[in-house]
This record gives structure tokens, sequence and C-alpha cells, in this order.
DNA sequence: TTTTGAGTTGTTCGA
DNA sequence: GTCGAACAACTCAAA
């Protein structure tokens, strides 16, 4: 019996079926078998977290149903998944869409060199960025370390961004006999289900995807450019776990947006998609962004190790309402809002002095939308590690900030409720009210929410301080 | 070639 | 109460 004809499409991060360039280079060929592989071997350190791992459970059901249940799963290394499909198919091709983790180009690289040698037609194409970033490069030939030039100067003004690609109108596909189960996969957590409740918010997968980019575009993008920074409002796109599984394409978004938004709103918002592209450009150009600092000069930063201090601040028991809320966002929903990241990074990293990579790691578990790239970019930039980073000196005071972008108070009474009783002039530093407004609002520092694990004036000098001695460890 | 000015997301202090 | 200055050092590109 002679073995079936088919060609591969190796599904990674770019779940979908629209604007998917591998999947209609592989139709050419006629049938083809769609695959998934969860490659923890060749993973470094930065294997699939736990929130993005429930998450993809939920992308791979999705995406199997969109291909009528004929999409085969493997767990393993994907250099064997891939030989083992060699031995049991006639391949006509192998196709796949880029990733830029430094583990997986490593792990592609060898895989296509193994292919070629062995005579079989491999295609990789773009599908996750705008610009690739070997594409963008100063008039001296090296890469860009500062956003505004490499955006506006090299992607925007360069060249436009690929259009999308329509979702192929019919596909002839198989399952292998081998795939395994999705249960096999074992991506949601056991006990506890930490999970349920988690995605009732969200509807992973392609037609989630879309239902989000619409939303947005009817009701987020105008007033976009200053609604986006307030945490209890909705002007945000919330596509990030999309775009990190790829279940809608950056030129999608790119090009509905322009469509259908105008002025300083829209242009805040591509360059918004601009940052996903640096974070993506600085991880390829130096693969040691996630472990090591850009700028080496911080190697001799005096970082603090206190365990309890991060402990607090991961379950969201700093004393810091601000922090809290956004901590206990993360925790409850796997999401936290863009401007509130920034606040307890820079509460972590600049009042508790602990190393920026901390955060990192608990972000990286914990996130819905956990991304190689703008995670390790965005830390380092917070820290003032970073390429094109945060001025030392830019040092988040958690109280202002919160009277500024939840003035009312809306998003901290959602998260920290044992303080919701507190009158708005207290809510943002309950240790400031007097004890007559603590007990009206049945609190008690210490007891029922928790004192402040830093004094902010104090822990600021500090940091200052410490900046300080970097530049002298320089001299 | 050298100079110059600007650079995602801030805070504090003193006039 | 408002406002400007100060808080590094470096990158980038236009002048």
């Amino acid at each position: 019996m002679s073995k079936e004809k088919v060609s591969i499409v190796w599904f990674r991060q770019d779940l979908r079926l629209s604007d998917n360039p591998a999947l209609i280079a592989a139709l050419q060929n006629g049938t083809i078998l769609p695959i998934y592989i969860l490659d923890d071997e060749n993973a470094d350190e930065w294997k699939m977290g736990a929130a993005t791992r429930v998450w993809l459970h939920h992308s791979l059901i999705a995406l199997r149903k969109s291909l009528n249940g004929n999409l085969s799963l493997f767990h393993g290394n994907a250099e064997n998944v891939l030989s083992n499909l060699i031995e049991a198919y006639d391949i006509q091709g192998i196709y796949w869409n880029r990733c830029y983790e430094p583990w997986r180009i490593k792990r592609d690289s060898k895989i296509k060199t193994i292919l070629q040698d062995a005579n079989i037609t491999v295609e990789s194409f773009n599908a996750s960025l705008l610009w690739e970033p070997w594409t963008v490069k100063k008039a001296d030939g090296t890469p860009y370390r500062v956003f505004s030039p490499f955006y506006y100067k090299g992607c925007e003004t360069a060249a436009p961004p690929r259009e999308p690609m329509p979702k192929p109108e019919q596909i002839d596909a198989v399952r292998a006999t081998d795939s395994l189960n999705l249960n096999d996969l074992t991506l949601l957590p056991s006990t506890p289900r930490w999970d349920e409740g988690m995605m009732d918010n969200w509807r992973p997968g392609e037609v989630g995807a879309e239902e989000c980019l619409s939303k947005f575009l009817d009701n987020g993008l105008a007033g976009y450019k200053n609604g986006r920074n307030i945490p209890s409002k909705r002007n945000v796109s919330r596509l990030s776990p999309y775009l990190q599984t790829g279940e809608i394409s950056p030129n999608t978004v790119w090009y509905r947006a322009k469509e259908n938004g105008e002025g300083p709103d829209l242009k805040h918002f591509c360059s918004e998609l601009g940052w996903r592209e640096f974070s993506y450009y600085l991880l390829y150009h130096f693969p040691t962004l996630p472990e090591k600092n850009h700028q080496p000069k911080f190697d001799n930063f005096p970082w603090v190790k206190d365990d309890n201090a991060l402990d607090a601040w991961q379950r969201g028991e700093t004393g810091i309402p601000i922090v809290d809320a956004g901590m206990r966002e993360l925790w409850q929903t796997g999401y936290m809002h863009n401007r509130v990241r920034m606040i307890v990074a820079s509460f972590l990293i600049k009042n508790l002095l602990i190393h920026w990579r901390k955060g990192a790691e608990w972000f990286w578990d914990t996130l819905i939308d956990a991304d190689l790239a703008n995670n390790s970019a965005s830390w380092q930039w917070v820290a003032g590690s970073g390429a094109d980073a945060a001025p030392y000196f830019r040092i988040f005071n958690p109280v202002s900030q919160a009277q500024k972008f939840d003035p009312s108070g809306t998003y901290i009474r959602k998260y920290v409720p044992e303080i919701r009783d507190l009158p708005d002039k207290y809510l943002f530093a309950p240790w400031e009210a007097p004890a007559t407004i603590l007990a009206g609002a049945n609190i008690k520092l210490g007891n029922t929410y928790p004192k402040p694990i830093a004094d902010l004036k104090l822990s600021r000098a500090a940091a200052l301080e410490a900046f300080q001695s970097l530049k002298q460890s320089e001299a």
C-alpha cells in the first residue's frame, strides 16, 4: 500500500486560518496534514508558562474545530515528531510560519537543514511581524537601539506591511492516526483548577480574536490615546493574548485599524503595534535580552534579595492599593492593564529593589498573553537596563499614579474589596487615613489589609542612590 | 566631521 | 496652586 501524499502545515504561534501564508502555500500541493507540537524538550528555561498553557488549550480546541477536527497533536521533540511523520507519509513539503524566540530559531534552523539535506521541500514565512527584524537597520548597518527612529524611519516610512491574505475557501486536510488527544498534552492545571473562571471574559481562538478586534474598533479606538491609560475603561484592545498565539495577525490588526480610525488615536495605536515590533526586533538582534541586562553597567546594580517582599508582591499584599489591585487582577484573570503593569513593575524594581528578572519570571508564568519579546523588553525598559529605557529617575509614585489614572477608585475597589469603603481621599494610601476613618471602613491595618511593605519616600531615595552607585562603579 | 537636540508612559522641590 | 528645573548617560540623525 502506497503512502498517502500530504503537505505538513506545522502550526506554532499562528493558530489561525486567515492571513496564514504557510497554510496557503501548503494548500497549493493538495491535501494537508495540519499539526501542532508541544515541544518542551527544546525549550530552554522560558518554556511556556502555566497561564499561557491554559489559553493554548482552548486555542487548540478552536483551531481543531475550524479544521473540522483534522488537527494532529504531538508532545515532544519536534525533530523526532517530524521524522516519524516523514516515515509514515509521502511528504510533499513542510510549511511553517516563523517564530522568533532564540530557542525556537535555533531548533527551526536545525530542522530546516536536516529536511533540506533529506531533499524535502521546506518553506517558512512571516506571519507574525509587520517588518522582519533583519530588514530594518540603521544607515551604518547596525540595529537601532531607540524606538522612535526604529519605528518612524526604519519601519513606517520604509515599506508598508504586507496586506492580510484571505482565509482559504476550501481545506482538504487529514489527521494522523497517532495524534494525541488534547488532554494528553495536560495543558490545564490539575489541582487546584485555578483556570476555572479565568476564561470567563475571554474567547480564545480565531473567532474570538475577530470579535475582540471588532469590539475595540467600535468602542475603544476613538479616545484610545488618553483612555488607554485608565484601567477602569476599555479603551485598550486586549488583543495581546490573541497576538501571542497568532489567532490574529498584526497585519490584520494594522489594516483594520487604519480603516476604522483616524488622527492621534490611530497613530498612537499603530505605534503600540510598533512597540511590539521593537521588542521582537531587540530579541532577534540581542538574544540574551531575557536573561542579561541590555546595558552591561547594570550588572553591578545592588539588587535586594527579599523573598518575603517578593511573595507579598506576587500575592497582591503589599499594602499599596494600586499595586495590589494589579497583582490580583493578574492572578484572577491572567491579564493586567498595561498602565498597571508599569506601576507594579516600577514598584518591584524601584521601591523594593528586586531584580527585574523576578518580575519577568512571575509575569511569564501568570500572564495569558506571556510573550518573551514583549516581557523581556518591557521589564528591562522599566528597570532602565534596556534599550531606549526609562530614565533612572522615572520612578512611579504608586499613590499619585493611582490618583491620576484611577481617580474614582473603580479599579482598586474592584480588586481590593476589603478597602472599598474608604473615601476616595484615603483609598490610594490607607496608611495615611485617621483611625476613625479606618474604623468607619472596617479596616484594621496590618490585619484586614496590610501596612505598606515599603516607605515610598525612603525607598525612592534608596533607588536613586543605587542608580547613583552604578555611575561610580563605572568610573 | 562635528554639533546639537530630542528621546512612550515621572516626581519633587522651590520659586 | 502653578510652573520650571533638575534628576545621567547615551543613541540617533539632522543640521
